[in-house]
Parts: structure tokens; sequence; C-alpha cells
DNA sequence: TAGATTGTTAATCGATTAACAATC
DNA sequence: TAGATTGTTAATCGATTAACAATC
């Protein structure tokens, strides 16, 4: 091991310095990322009620997070809002819906037609979010050829080659956990951008596919946990 | 004001750092109790697969969490394991599924009919839990006097009286987000204690009633901001 | 016993909150 | 202009990770 010079060590304080202050890296923390949506939520009801303007303050008040919570996530994105005055209910809510990517739309195919593919496919705030489904998949002949919220059901056999004509961007597996992982698998080989799971298994991907693993479940339990000894 | 004599300013002293040791509350925090579903589902598996005992290294490996994390978040409960040799699956299992409160039984109503109520009453994983669906109530008339899994439709003013009767715990609100809040109000009037509400809306007790908002869509939209520049 | 692995303290990291100068 | 409220830096808080003595 050789010493360092003086300069190789200013350096690496810099570097370090650089790599404190986050500037390597400015990705914007997942805790921020997942409060987008309430604001979201949040501000389509001001919307509603035909709220013009609001302030961090008046914002904190309704949607629970602190006034410096909410000044610090947004400022991760611009600065949206003006001194003295606070924040345009609407330029804020177009802002948030382009940063979560809402201004596209995405095409959508259900893998699985039991009774929560079938409340998926019917839950029409997905559509108006610009989700559009274009098809729903089943093993089960029975459901092949119905249509559902207006959608056809086709055999899984035709999956890949649907997908592929439909440029399907997110798939929802609402399949048993038995075959999550196939379907899954079998998707990887695709170019969907992303796997909205349902079935009570964590499924994986070896490529950049966006996995999002939903248990149902998780939070009932948790509200079990604060529960049990009323 | 008064001047604080010494022997107060020692008192304030060690109230202060009994507070900062965390000693004046040691209720566990709530990103334990969020993670430990996700132990109780592995844990499972784990039984399922035969498999007898498991070090922290080897549990980091299958469920993500940091070896560290995992003997810190058990150790919030208890010392489970054993120096050398790691933690007994069975026992472990059964300890999470204590201290979650998974060892009674919970009686459930469903509020909404629709295409998500009839697929969480579907849903049999929760009876396998302890979760015991006793009624389902609903406004639209055509639904009354139906069955869902095996479980009668009740029209929904019957609400309170049924729930008073049955010793019903948990309330699953699946309802549009119009009357979420209305259900919600007059159950805050009964005995239940939690409340899962899946109506697109977040819905407010001023009692000590459990109130878990879940909100389908935060994920997908999440899920979206990943993918939008794909 | 020696090796393995926990339980637990200490260090680090990251997220939240507080404070305030900038400015509308 | 004066008051209000942001944008942003600094301080605090809490959660995660690292380290290691205890012990099976």
């Amino acid at each position: 091991m050789y010493l360092k010079s003086p300069i190789i060590s200013a350096i690496i304080k810099t570097v370090n310095i650089w790599r404190d202050k986050g500037m390597s890296d400015n990705s914007i923390s997942i805790a921020v990322i997942k409060r987008l949506p309430k604001y979201h939520r949040y501000l389509r009801d001001l919307i509603n009620n035909d709220v013009e303007r609001i302030s961090s303050k008046e914002l904190s008040d309704i949607i629970g997070f602190t006034a410096s919570q909410i000044r610090q996530d947004l400022n991760n994105f611009g600065g949206f809002g003006q001194q003295g005055y606070g924040y345009d209910v609407a330029n804020l809510y177009a802002e948030i819906n382009s940063i979560l990517g809402l201004e596209k739309e995405y095409n959508i195919a259900i893998v699985g037609a039991g009774n929560l593919g079938q409340a998926l496919a019917n839950y029409s705030n997905f559509n108006n979010f610009g989700y559009k489904l274009r098809g729903i998949f089943e093993i089960n002949p029975r459901l092949v050829g119905l249509k559902m919220a207006d959608v056809e059901v086709y055999d899984v056999d035709l999956l890949e080659k649907f997908v592929k004509n439909n440029d399907i961007d997110i798939v929802f597996i609402c399949t048993g956990a038995g075959s999550a992982q196939k379907i899954v698998d079998r998707l990887e080989k695709t170019d969907i951008k992303a796997i909205w799971n349902f079935a009570p298994v964590d499924v994986k991907v070896s490529n950049d596919i966006e996995v999002q693993n939903v248990h149902l479940i998780d939070k009932l339990l948790t509200l079990t946990y604060f529960i049990k000894d009323k």
C-alpha cells in the first residue's frame, strides 16, 4: 500500500462531499414517490370542490403530511409554488399527473378471470386514469370466449402473441399462487414494461420489467396486530 | 417565570435521557409491524417445504431483508433463536402468528356486494387465516337475499343490528366512494374493532376503531412512475 | 471443544422536521 | 409596501446496518 499524496486526498475528500450531498445520485427517494398518488388523489378532490389555490399548511391539514414535508416533496420535482401565495391547485395536479406518467395511455392485459380478475376488469377507475384493458386471459375453457367489462376472455395460450400484437404495457396477474411465476416467466420474454401481481406469492423477474407484488392480506394482518388485545 | 433549581434541572435531564432512549415509550415501530406479514408468509412456505431450521443469513437470502434487520426485528418480541443454531422454523412461525393475533378468530362483515365485495367474499385465504365471514350487506335490492360464498346478502339497513348480534370484529368496506364515510359513521356507534376500507376515499373515525384505507391504484401509479420513460 | 450464529450495542444512513432568508 | 408563504439549508429524529461479545 502506498501513501496518498495531498492532492489525491483532496480529490477523494471532494468526491465524498459530493456523495454526501447526493450529487452522485440524484434519483428521488422511494418514500417520496409512494406519497405522490395521495397528493394526486387529494388534489383531484380539491379541483372537484372548486378550490383554486392552497398553501402547504392548508394542504397539510387535509392530507396529513407536515407542511414542511409537502414543500420538500414537491421541490424534488420543481418549484411549483409561489411565495406569499401557495400553490395553484390545477397546476400542481397537472404537474403530479405528469410526474406519475399519467399523461400517456397504457395497454393492459389481465391474466386470470376469477373473482379478482373480474373485479379489476370492472373497476372503471383504471380506465379513467388511462389504463386501457385490451384482453383477459384464462385457462378455464368455460370462461374463454365470454366478455367481461366489454373485453374478451382469451385462452391463456394466446398471451404472448396478443401482448406483442397489442403493445401491452402492463399485465395484471390474478391467477392462483401456483401459476403466477410461470406466467411471469413467459412474460419476461415479451416487451411488457410492468407486472402488477395479485397472486399471493412474490414473483420475480431477471430483466428490467417493473414488478409490484400486492398482498392484500398484509394490511389486514397488521390491522389485526393492533386489535388483538382489544 | 422562576429559575429552576439544580435538582429540578437534573430530574428534567434524566427524563430527557429516558425519552432519548425510548424508555418512556416501548411500543414497536410501525416499520417492524409492517414487515411481520412477510415473515409470516415466507415461514409458512418454509414449513410447507419441510425446512426445520434457518439462520438469519439464510432467511435474508430468500426474504430480501438483511440478516441484521431480521435479528433486530425478531428481538423486538423476544429471543426466538439460538446461538450457533439459528431459528426453529415451526416455532418462529407460531410466534409470529401469535404476535399478529392470528390465534384467535375474527368475525367479518362485508359492506358492498359489487365486484370487489364478491371477490373478497370468495377469497378463501381469509377464511384460512381465521377471518370468518358472517354477512354481506348491500343497498341494491336485487342482490339482497342472494348467497355469495355461502354467506347471505342482507339489506344494508340491518347492518348495526347484525354487527351487534354476531359480534362482528372487522368490517370490509367495498362500497363506492360516495357512501363509504356514511357507512363508517354508522359503524362508529357499534363495538367493531377495525375497518378495512377499499372505497377510493380515506375514511376517518373519531374513536379508537383501527382503520386501514387501501388504495389499490396507488401501487399501480407508483409502478407507472417507473415505466413512464421506458 | 470449536464453529456458528444469535442478541445487542454502536455507528451509519436516510428521512423528516424546523428554521429562516428569499421573494411574490 | 407589508404580510404571507415558498424554497432550501440545517438540525433532528428514527430506522437500518455493522460489529462483536455472549453462548449454544
